[in-house]
RNA sequence: GGGAUUGUCAUCUAGCUUGGUCUAGGAUCUGGCCUUCGGGAGGCCAAAACCUGGGUUCAAAUCCCAGCAAUCCCA
């Protein structure tokens, strides 16, 4: 038996090995030789390049152009605003020396771009005609934390940032709202996770904004999970680093500003959400591949006819834009090939046997449930499109019901902590507004506010930490 | 940030307590040959490891210290 190939540990029982073993196993990513660092593997990399493409034509149709800025941050530049810097300074890394010359002023890798992106806006907006400006970065970011979980929280990772500029507060507060809208559409829609929408807390905000909206996810062992975000700059970049224009009136007035961005974080959520025990699971439309063909015969006659097929039925595939592997590799067993292509999660597999041949049809097993049906020839290419989209959209109703299912509303804080002991998840509760009583259920449990909602709900209960008045309901978790 | 645990072929591991027949054993993977092939087949052969650096000792995979890395729990 070679079992041992296969996942070991349960979904179910042991969660954070089990995560473990499916990305390495299915060969997503790796572990590198310095802490908290990753190697992101050919199939983890190429789930990422769809996502970019997915989600790099959502942005350029919002008139968005891509950039490239420097990786070093003077240090002056990270202090310009204060908060931010109080933000990210602890977990910077520095650069002190160049060579064998110590360097006058460090440099930090970048936490995030906003300070040197807007040194250089501060030079290129004079008038109102150079606005709104809407540029973007795919580029990596390194933080300093001790943690790690592959994809989820690692020093180094790759994201997005975007940075818009705006005349008005309201053509900021409009472009931060619909870019939420394009991240929710590429999470629902490809990614197959619901999230939840929402503003964040004071506490909880970007280091410098004036708001930040965040979208999260709940992961089957009950934890949330920020997704992605974006945030209301407001004027505090633009009054620190001078970013100014003449408006129609001939009046000098500060911009407004946005920035928002989703990282390689959310491979890490795919795998969660979709997965099972058997491998990997990855929704059609970011998968690494659609389809891959398992040639199956028994004698070298057979065996030609077979892999003609097979050829045949890529060929078809491909001219369809659908990504086609076909595992003619000898020395393994049809079956040992089922396993190895369930490991690593293709959503649908394609067996023709001599049998297939003679009948002119094919086998179609999809990932996501066990169901294997025989297709004709002609029904070959409209089916498969149909069962890629039907797997899509399975897997977003099942995570869907996960999410719902994970979402309990209390009254009291009692209720409050035996929730977070037992199922955790969601817990929608009524809060005062004091950063006090978030501050305590921190401390007190580790749950914090994931996001107040946008559609103001009705008060049910007084907080669940002072028993004071509240004016808000918010949906706290646990958060990765 | 604090605490605990762990580190042996590519992978899972035996050996460590009580230092010496360890020239480090097995299984899976890998390479070669044969035989097989519709849900992880079998045989033969080959290749393959003590995390790094110090220390103790006649002798270290084994004991001690430091570093590096990972896992889990708490904050």
């Amino acid at each position: 038996m070679a079992k041992q190939e296969g996942i070991t540990f349960k979904k179910s029982e042991n969660f954070s090995k089990w995560y473990n073993q499916i990305v390495l196993k299915s060969e997503l990513a790796d572990y590198a030789p310095v802490q908290g660092c990753m190697v992101f593997r050919p199939n983890g990399y190429a789930i990422w390049e769809n996502i970019m493409k997915a989600l790099d034509q959502k942005i350029k149709a919002r008139g968005v152009r891509n950039v490239y800025f420097p990786q070093f941050i003077p240090e002056s530049f990270l202090k310009k605003e204060a908060e931010h810097f109080s933000g990210f300074a602890h977990e910077c890394a520095w650069v002190t020396q160049g060579g064998e010359k110590k360097l006058g002023e460090r440099l930090a890798i970048r936490p995030t771009s906003e300070t040197i992106m807007y040194v250089a806006f501060s030079n290129w907006i004079r008038s109102h005609r150079d606005l709104p400006l809407k540029i973007n970065q795919w580029c990596n970011i390194v933080r300093w934390e001790s943690a790690t979980k592959l994809f989820v929280r690692t020093t180094e990772f790759l994201w997005q940032e975007g940075h818009t500029v705006h005349k008005t507060k309201e053509e900021a507060d409009k472009e931060a709202m619909e870019m939420l809208e394009v991240y929710r559409d590429l999470m629902e829609n490809y990614l197959s996770i619901p999230v939840l929408i929402g503003r964040k807390t004071e506490r909880e905000k970007f280091a410098g904004a004036l708001h930040t909206f965040a979208l999260e996810a709940i992961m089957p062992d009950g934890d949330a999970i920020q997704l992605g975000t974006t945030h209301q700059l407001g004027q505090n970049f633009s009054k620190v680093f001078g970013i100014k224009f003449l408006d129609e009136n001939g009046k000098e007035k500060y911009v407004w500003q946005t920035s928002w961005g989703v990282s390689s974080r959310l491979i890490g959520s795919i795998v969660m959400t979709h997965s099972d025990n058997k491998g990997l699971v990855l929704p059609p439309r970011i998968a690494y591949a659609h389809v891959v063909i398992v040639p199956i015969f028994y004698k070298k006659v057979e065996k030609d006819k077979v892999l003609k097929k097979a050829k045949e039925v890529k060929e078809i595939l491909e001219k369809e834009n659908l990504s086609v592997i076909l595992d003619d590799r000898e020395g393994y067993t049809p079956g040992w090939k089922f396993n190895e292509w369930e490991l690593k999660g293709m959503p649908i597999r394609i067996e023709i046997g001599p049998k297939d041949v003679q009948e002119k049809q094919v086998v179609m097993v999809r990932r996501d449930i066990p169901e294997k049906v025989t297709v004709k020839e002609s029904e070959l290419l409209k089916k498969t499109k149909q069962l890629l989209e039907n797997i899509q959209k399975n897997l977003f109703n099942k995570a869907k019901k996960l999410l719902e299912e994970n979402i309990s509303t209390v009254k009291t804080y009692e209720e409050f902590k035996k929730v977070l002991k037992n199922k955790k998840g969601f817990i929608r509760a009524c809060w005062c507004s004091d950063s006090k009583c978030e501050e305590k259920i921190k401390e007190e449990t580790g749950a914090t506010i994931r996001n107040i909602p946008f559609e103001k709900e009705k008060i049910f209960s007084d907080c669940i930490y002072c028993n004071k008045k509240a004016k808000e309901v918010v949906y706290f978790a646990k958060a990765y």
